[in-house]
DNA sequence: ATTATCTATAGATCTATAGATAATGC
DNA sequence: ATTATCTATAGATCTATAGATAATGC
């Protein structure tokens, strides 16, 4: 096992790659075990290193978490920010939910630390998921609002069905990971946009 | 602290007496630290025994845990459980989120172990809530067709709907928890009702 | 006799600090 | 000189077992 530790070989990994591949490790093992479940030691051994050598790069556990939600922030506004300039169209939301249930791995890792989030004022991701909440709904309401105005076909006001669509999106990701055959993230999602935007009833 | 012990008092605190307290505990204890998280003794001293005495209750934290997640099964299907019997009318399900709405502790333990419940095949509470939502959109379905017959108005077939209604009312509690202000969960869960009930626009 | 608790403690972890060693980039 | 890692280890916890003591119910 240490045989086969970076540093024997040509050249260590240096820097930014080597954060790179912690919160990539780090990413894995909240999924298998939630962020206090996972351990430092589980995290540096996924990428070969001690978990004092892992300490180097990141200063504490939960600096090691905040780096991991931001990546993610980064990662996934990375085409462009729902919170800057135009409002998303509401067929790059549907492409989202699909995009994410091709990736259970993330999809797992941000439901158990949002679920973990909401145990106790002090943990260290319930900040960044009450903003995250909080901008996620203005975004929404504003695509929302920019496709129907201030008044959906069925009366609803964008305020009003934006938590709608975000609830949605996440409780059919719980359903999702706890039995993927049972539901259809892509076409649940699809469905409450429809029954949202639709004037008269299909046929 | 030692001093309030019960056993110190008139007489100590007998069977199911106890076992109910240490459920009440532990029911908050994981609400502010979840099931990892929650300590057998923060548990304990919540009752005032140890931590040992706690485990002449239950054998093991797996077994607490267990009790636990029974419990809730009891409780919220207490008045008469959707799984036999006739399918509730949907009004009651409205009920219900109004209910949670006024029981943030309940609310919070049970979403912060649907959480976890994600990480890993091997948590001890992912086959509970695996066969809790399979049961639960079983029987919503079967409300759904109880009320509306094998289509919506809108089109849907029950167990199309089922998961949506679901998804919502465990997303909004998500949102609920990490700010109560920013949305109503009853509101929520009507209008969805209402959007898949309804055939014609509302005015 | 049984049930409820306690003290003592084993055996695992876990995070983080201290300080040494090795590799890299000027 | 700086960056990356390692060994050693302190100091907290945590779950669970063993065995003693006290209270309760026949």
């Amino acid at each position: 096992m240490a045989k086969e530790r970076e540093a024997r070989r040509g050249r260590a990994v240096r820097g930014e790659d080597r954060r790179a591949e912690i919160l990539r490790a780090a990413l894995e093992v909240i999924a298998e075990r939630g962020y206090r479940g996972a351990s430092l030691n589980a995290v540096a051994e996924r990428v070969g290193i001690t978990q004092q050598g892992l300490l180097h790069h990141f200063p504490t556990k939960e600096a090691l978490l905040v780096a991991v939600l931001e990546a993610r922030d980064a990662w996934d506004t990375g085409g462009g920010s729902p919170r800057r300039g135009e409002p998303w169209p509401l067929d790059l939301y549907a492409s989202l939910v699909e995009y994410n249930a091709m990736r259970p791995g993330i999809v797992q890792t941000f439901s158990a630390l949002l679920g973990e989030s909401v145990t106790g004022e002090d943990h260290p991701a319930r900040e960044f998921f009450a903003q995250r909440y909080a901008s996620v709904r203005e975004s929404t309401a504003a695509s929302l609002r920019a496709e129907f105005g201030d008044r959906l076909p069925g009366g609803r006001t964008p305020e009003e069905a934006a938590p709608l669509l975000i609830a949605v999106m996440d409780g059919m990701q719980f359903q999702w990971l706890l039995d993927p055959t049972a539901v259809d993230m892509p076409a649940a999602f699809r469905t409450l946009l429809q029954l949202l935007g639709r004037t008269e009833p299909a046929d």
